[in-house]
DNA sequence: TGTCAATATTTACTGCAATGAATATCTCAT
DNA sequence: ATGAGATATTCATTGCAGTAAATATTGACA
């Protein structure tokens, strides 16, 4: 019997990461790469990036991050929305929890953008 | 009248940037992190960034970007003040006018905050 | 079915940051 | 010194996003 593959993969968001140190970009395209890098100038975002990070399993449970972060149920399912929906984490139900993993080609993908 | 020594400095950016991936951080090192995307995370400020890249000497005057972003002059200068407290840009005065260069030290900095 | 626990959504509040008008400061040339 | 152009700062407005209380939804299990 084989394990599902497909797991509610962040949908693609278009043409969203050009380099933005080579070759001149649209508005279209610097909206698109703003978007993203907003996403991370939040500290509890990156706190839960870096909380993910280091998990044996790479991954969390979003109950776990409400007592972790301090913050409130709703805030926590906030950002978590928000950075599924930024294709940063994969989102997965087992049962009664719901585990977030980090999408590490799209952080790749995020430091390719400051290559030159 | 005296003059104070110690001006109201930017903060510093040395020690701002550990991998983001690769150890738990602490919030002091976290809403560093966050400072810094947060610059990245505006439209405006990007076109900065990949109008200087495209320039032939990778520089630009502050006058030339009012006409190209098409932002007032006290706008424009407020997002060259911020990129260059952030590290982002180096400023040089040359005569009346004023030349932007990015600082490409940074950028790789930042690409390897997200490494894992 | 019903309840319980986990997660999501709605709603309202609030603080911060982008924006530009007005003004100030700086630099050079005459 | 005075004027002109480039840049910075002050100030007020405004829109957006983080936050949480209340509520809704979802899934598991008896």
């Amino acid at each position: 019997m084989s394990i599902p593959l497909i797991m509610n993969l962040p949908k693609p968001i278009s043409g969203c990461c050009p380099p933005l140190l080579s070759g001149r970009l649209g508005l279209e395209e610097l909206n698109d790469i703003a978007r993203i890098f907003r996403v991370l100038g939040e500290p509890a975002r990156l706190q839960l990036l870096n909380l993910i990070a280091s998990q044996p399993n790479q991954e969390v449970r979003a109950c776990e991050l409400v007592e972790t972060l301090g913050l409130s149920q709703p805030t926590v399912s906030h950002h978590l929305k928000v950075m599924h929906e930024a294709g940063l984490l994969t989102k997965e139900r087992r049962g009664t929890w719901i585990y977030y993993q980090l999408v590490a080609e799209r952080l790749a993908e995020l430091r390719s953008v400051l290559k030159f």
